[in-house]
DNA sequence: AATACAAGTAGTTTTTAAGATACTTACTAT
DNA sequence: ATAGTAAGTATCTTAAAAACTACTTGTATT
């Protein structure tokens, strides 16, 4: 790692974790990578996600600019979620976190 | 996103972020890149992490053969912790996701 | 008038992660 | 004999994440 402090290089994991990580924001990104999705969309790729936990979800990534909503239609009402410009920062990381996590499947699905 | 399966690549998103995610073990990953580090040292640069939970999260790690335990010394009992072969599979992952940390900080930080 | 649909909200409960505090073991040094 | 050190363990409590269940709003359809 060529980062001049260490240290507070080491921190940002943390931090970049708290975007990225628990159980749902890290597939929720991913499915964003592709193409804007709706609300519903969303909840069904993300099996057995609750309304309530995917708005809590998108209402935090869009407070942090990485997901935008934008209202579609309003009757019946759509909604659409796409990333930010900024959110698309994101693609490369996540790309990089499928690759390994398919390479190393035997690890990680041990847990199974 | 240029694999086979989207939505197991995208489901293998949640496995990888059990191994990385979290608040410790992203950090314990990162600093176990640089070289093996003994157990004091690991809960020294984790300002306020405790030993119980240290204890919890390095097992985590060997269990899923990614870091392993070393006793080094007897006595005083000294032990050294460092990636497996396999676990230094996780450092580009682990540097890519710096990277992004560091680029994106005024985001990253929003939460503060 | 009743039903359906998209996109939610509200309130509560359960589960999981992490923290706090105190203790332990095997030894060495004072 | 007492204190100190490294690397833990054992319990218990708290806090945070996620799940469960039910309800809502506006409109269109049968």
């Amino acid at each position: 790692m060529e980062v001049k402090n260490k240290q507070q290089g080491i921190k940002v994991v943390g931090d970049v974790l708290d975007i990225v990580g628990g159980k749902w924001r890290g597939q929720i990104l991913a499915h964003l990578c592709d193409n804007p999705k709706r609300f519903n969309e969303l909840k069904t790729v993300l099996n057995r996600i609750t309304s309530s936990t995917l708005t809590k979800e998108l209402r935090y990534l869009e407070d942090i600019k990485m997901v935008e909503r934008k209202v579609i239609q309003e009757t019946p009402m759509v909604v659409e979620y796409r990333l930010t410009k900024h959110g698309m920062s994101i693609k490369d990381l996540i790309k990089t976190i499928v690759e390994w996590g398919l390479k190393h499947r035997e690890i990680v699905f041990k847990k199974n």
